[in-house]
DNA sequence: CCCGTGCCCTGGCGGC
DNA sequence: TGCCGCCAGGGCACGG
């Protein structure tokens, strides 16, 4: 499930393949996804560039802007044969290659933007800013207006931007704060160690070249990354601090796992 | 307005 | 072995 890290790591792919080339045809299996008529429209397109935002990836037209996001297990690939893969429901045919759409459980979205709409409507007008860019005392603003849980709130796209269930956790082990604990109740210093602990967090994701739990792939290079979750996906192993097993929850309909001793409310 | 819940969708797994 | 029900989850519509 691709947060921050992995979408900037798809999008570095997608410019090494298909930046400054022509998109000559669009195929669509899964009409949903694509509209007839948004399909027309990206024909004959320039792919100028590459960006990100949050979770979604923002590809560059000459007139609009497509915006991909790839929710739990979209991912693009490099055709390498003619045969599809199963849930294949996209190509995007340039004139030596083919990038292809796949997803299981077809959750991504695509929405095409004319250019000066594109941060103005949704759903880029309801995204925040990234960890690296939010001020502090936005952020801080923000959690003490707020009577959600921490969980909830890391994972709001309107408050802070690109963070997803798995770094969720990992960011309120590194802070030592208690997933159910609510924003109003948070200390600036608080605020500034889950800010900080954001950054870290998301940014050595990144080098690494993200993190999933599931097959993850922009090509064919990369397949599984190494994990070192510090809680995620842990439950009844012992805290890597303090040895006590770690515990699981639902918090806002999300799986959530945390260490008791660690994480204080 | 703010927060929680259900929905979208498929594969994988536990239970019988 | 096979089938059923449930779970996973990001974002959004909807309801309290």
């Amino acid at each position: 499930m691709p947060e921050l890290p992995e979408v900037r790591v798809v999008a570095a792919f997608l410019r090494q393949e298909i930046k400054n080339q022509i998109i000559k045809d669009v195929i669509v299996y899964y009409p949903k996804m694509i509209a007839e008529e948004v399909r027309l429209k990206l024909i004959n397109q320039k792919i100028k560039d590459i960006k990100t935002l949050g979770k979604y990836i923002i590809i560059e037209l000459t007139d609009y802007n497509l915006i991909s996001h790839l929710r739990m297990e979209g991912k693009y690939y490099l055709a390498k044969q003619k045969e599809l893969s199963k849930h294949d429901h996209v190509i995007f045919r340039f004139k030596n290659k083919e990038i292809r759409y796949n997803d299981t459980r077809k959750f991504g979205t695509f929405d095409l933007k004319k250019k000066n709409q594109t941060y103005t409507t949704k759903p880029l007008s309801l995204v925040a800013q990234e960890p690296f860019t939010i001020n502090i005392d936005t952020f801080y603003e923000r959690l003490l207006k707020s009577g959600a849980p921490l969980k909830s709130i890391l994972l709001n796209q309107k408050i802070i931007a690109g963070i997803g269930n798995i770094y969720a956790d990992e960011i309120c082990f590194y802070a030592r704060i208690h997933p159910l604990k609510k924003g109003k109740e948070l200390t600036k210093p608080e605020a500034e160690k889950i800010l900080k602990g954001s950054k870290e967090i998301l940014t050595a994701a990144i080098k690494k070249g993200g993190t999933t739990l599931h097959s993850f792939s922009s090509n064919d290079k990369v397949g599984w990354f190494s994990l070192d979750l510090m809680v995620h996906g842990r439950y009844e192993k012992p805290c890597k601090i303090c040895k006590q097993n770690i515990n699981k929850i639902k918090i806002g309909g999300r799986t959530t796992y945390f260490c008791d001793n660690c994480q204080k409310r």
